[in-house]
DNA sequence: TACATATTCAAACGATTGTTTTAAATTCGC
DNA sequence: GCGAATTTAAAACAATCGTTTGAATATGTA
């Protein structure tokens, strides 16, 4: 009966005795990643993984108890990944807030587009968040959250409102968003910009337009809430 | 032998001959728009289709040849859809480059987040963005491109730069971005967000907001460019 | 060595997928 | 109204999915 012994041998593991050759295991989670981080969850197949890590169809039951034990544990080892602690080094970096704000975009660009893969973390990150599975919430909750606060840290220093303000949330909503844009519409803009080659130089400048495109608004918006100005902002909205 | 007459079935109907009820075809589209819209090509099945549009499992065969048939049957008629007329209607009106702009943001963003369902047709694209078939290249020569060069003709005048430099190209897409964030990350954001709720009012503000913030870029930047040239036509407006 | 456990293996299972088949029902020109 | 074409219906097909089985092998311990 050693069916779905996974759990069991993580205890048995835990309880301090000696193991067998984790070869396969970990074979199979780095396996895992890359046709997870390529094909999201769903298409994705148990027998193409298995294949490349050159294990049986069985050993993903018999180490990770199901499909979803293994996707799950393949997130959890991407969350301490570390592309992310990039992010959060150039986040808590010691320098002024506009150059943070401009390292965090191109770690986090760079973590896309930079051909020194594999760094299939963040694409499962990009799969989850445009089709989300049980682990989302582990996801949000240990990679996304603690990220989005500390970035609304930063430009909250520099708009000088509070970190929680909607404009705060939109202004961080729209560095994303720019960022993100290179990650989910990377078909798109091959077709759309075919002469396009992303060269590191290119990927650089495309960073620093992303960071100047940015900080034009939030200075602005900084130093009108700052000193207490007149907002000239403010259009005739309705 | 009645085997795939689709094909054969369109030729007879341009024969001009009457054709007899087109409302299974017709459910069939509607149905899988719905469901294509919601779960993707891949995950929707013909049979949950079949069941929605109240058909047999072997119409969409016979109407459509086969589930692709029948996609890029959808796709199709996605394209001539109301809302990217909207976003043209926008592009094109006789108004400032600014509030085009703004009127733009604002027609994509309602297209998105609009209780007024069903206008699945965006979504569809969202996901032929995210997961590209093989209707993409359709997708991106009837329905993006126009709409991206449109874009990049109002963002050129308002910097002073040719349409297709590349400053003007990164500004698109930072504007692009800031609104696919809202279609992409929509699971996150209500998880990194909770007591928002996304109201008319508030995507009102949303949508102000990304104006607001790719002007403050595009206005400082094309007073640098135009220097020759009116700063800004905004000023001649109203 | 001998025993118990951990791990791997080939094969098959049940469920679901898109697709096809075969026949009945409907529609339309004549 | 009749015969041919079109359209719908129920059932089964073949392929693939994740999962399970039961035995064979490797490993560690007394």
């Amino acid at each position: 009966m050693p069916k779905q012994r996974a759990t069991k041998r993580r205890t048995a593991k835990g309880s301090g005795l000696p193991i067998a050759s984790d070869r396969t295991r970990s074979r199979l989670l780095e396996a895992a990643g890359e046709m997870f981080a390529e094909l999201g969850f769903h298409h994705a197949t148990v027998r193409q993984i298995c294949d490349r890590a050159g294990a049986n169809i069985a050993s993903v039951n018999y180490h990770f108890g199901d499909k979803t034990g293994l996707y799950t544990e393949v997130v959890r080892q991407s969350m301490r990944a570390a592309r992310f602690d990039a992010v959060r080094a150039a986040l808590d970096q010691h320098a002024s807030s506009e150059e943070i704000l401009r390292a965090v975009v191109k770690a986090r660009l760079e973590s896309l587009w930079g051909q020194d893969l594999p760094d299939w973390h963040f694409r499962i990150l990009i799969h989850e968040i445009s089709k989300p599975t049980l682990a989302m919430n582990q996801v949000v909750a240990e990679a996304i959250q603690p990220v989005y606060a500390r970035l609304r840290e930063v430009i909250s220093k520099m708009l000088g409102l509070p970190a929680d303000h909607e404009k705060t949330r939109l202004c961080a909503h729209s560095i994303i968003g720019q960022i993100m844009f290179y990650a989910f519409a990377r078909p798109v803009i091959t077709r759309l910009w075919p002469e396009m080659k992303m060269t590191a130089s290119q990927l650089d400048r495309i960073a620093n337009h992303i960071a100047d495109f940015s900080l034009a608004y939030i200075r602005t918006a900084g130093a009108e809430h700052g000193k207490g100005k007149l907002p000239s902002e403010a259009r005739k909205r309705r």
